[in-house]
DNA sequence: CATTGATACAACCATACGGTTGTATCGCCG
DNA sequence: CGGCGATACAACCGTATGGTTGTATCAATG
């Protein structure tokens, strides 16, 4: 796991293919090649998606005799759920400042 | 809104300015040049990335005399959301898989 | 209606990314 | 230890991305 920050790993799942095969190391224990067989690419093109993921510290490699199983690593993928609940709570907040804003509003009115 | 699917929401976010784009917009109303005032770059490049979110729904602009406000459109994020709470539940039951499967085992080495 | 403020857009450059093919490493097995 | 199966890595190519500067649009104001 190199550097799991916020920028690898929202950029790590923004392709179709990689989202893919996160779900995928979620179902079942999979190798590098069992992976790459379920896609029109080559096996070294779904190899760099699969250290692209790593490098963002989404999934993580075990070695199994002569394989390799590719497996999800939850932390990072709740690294990223973190960062977005953060932004619901703010606008949760934003909309009650807003409410309060109206209601008080409407008392000058009254 | 043109296409704002999974691909260009976590695009989006994979940029640490677009992200402090996104905060500042939830925090307060600031049109684009009060946001490019905020970074090092020019303010053509912080338009660009106003133009990003915007593609990927994340964000809109609403015109406010001669100036644009850049507004949260937090139906966006929630997207982004639901997909990481997808893989979160997925984990959940994988990892009562195992444990149902540890607990059978039990059973029969007892 | 000419000017100014605020935003948009086009052209250009360097670098990163997604894909390919080819070669190298590593672990098991006869 | 030779060979094969599985994974890794390097070189290369086309295109996308992030930044720049310069020009154009558009709305308020004197």
């Amino acid at each position: 796991m190199a550097t799991p920050n916020a920028d690898h790993i929202f950029a790590a799942l923004a392709d179709a293919t990689r989202r893919d095969i996160v779900l995928r190391t979620l179902a079942g224990r999979e190798g590098v090649a069992e992976l790459a067989s379920h896609y029109s690419m080559s096996f070294a093109a779904v190899q760099k998606h699969i250290a692209v993921l790593e490098r963002a510290g989404l999934v993580t490699k075990e070695r199994t005799g002569r394989r390799k199983v590719v497996l999800t690593n939850i932390e990072g993928l709740n690294l990223a759920r973190s960062l977005l609940d953060q932004y619901e709570t703010l606008w949760r907040g934003r909309v009650e400042r807003m409410t309060n804003l109206i209601a008080s509003t409407e008392e000058i009115h009254a």
